[in-house]
DNA sequence: GTTGGTAGTCATGTTTTTTTGACTAATTGA
DNA sequence: TCAATTAGTCAAAAAAACATGACTACCAAC
């Protein structure tokens, strides 16, 4: 079965909705950060100065929301919640690099 | 004499930056429109359904201080203004069609 | 049983972004 | 001279995004 991974709201352009859900004040940060490893909650909101948990929180649900990142509970010493690249994220990467050899 | 073109605020992520300048509710709609030709104001204004004077004007004058759009004077007879693809605007297209590759 | 770490939610308030509607100003054509 | 088209600006209101502080709930160690 394939699910229908549809946001509420779809733009005409596809770019456009790329754009939008990689927009806000800390997603593309987190994304950033997701690159190098698995992300946590308490870990972002140290690692993001400035940052606060409802925002955190807030773009954590919508990357994943967007398929962007995945996340798993990990059944660990202190059992604690990961957040992983999905696949589609993983896709993002050279257009996240791409964007970084634009210079400013 | 080589202009200083630093927006006010520099992220300490380069593909923040990108994001940011291409970020609003129009933007990336002028962005798309601008790849086919150059754009005018009036004409956005119609293309763009539900957007309004002050909603472009701002966008145009924010697309042209990142150095995505040059405006131009057209001096023919209706004598108007012309909006296009800067160089680093140019540069920007191939990341806007790998982001139009990964399916919403 | 109290402290500390995990990962949040909720209501509220502030700040930023976007929209609305009125207004400006130069040019063109009749 | 009047009307339309060009390309906007300005102040204010509405909507969306973001921040704050209190609170919840689970688990483990002491």
């Amino acid at each position: 079965m394939t699910t229908n991974n549809l946001p509420q709201e779809e733009a005409s352009c596809p770019a456009e909705n790329i754009l939008k859900q990689l927009s806000g004040k800390w997603k593309p940060q987190i994304f950033r950060l997701a690159l190098d490893g698995p992300v946590r909650f308490n870990s972002l909101l140290r690692q993001l100065p400035g940052s606060n948990k409802q925002s955190v929180a807030t773009a954590l649900k919508e990357l994943e929301e967007a398929d962007i990142l995945v996340k798993t509970v990990v059944q660990e010493k202190p059992l604690h919640i990961e957040y992983t690249l999905s696949e589609k994220g993983q896709a993002m990467v050279s257009v996240f690099r791409s964007m970084e050899g634009l210079l400013g």
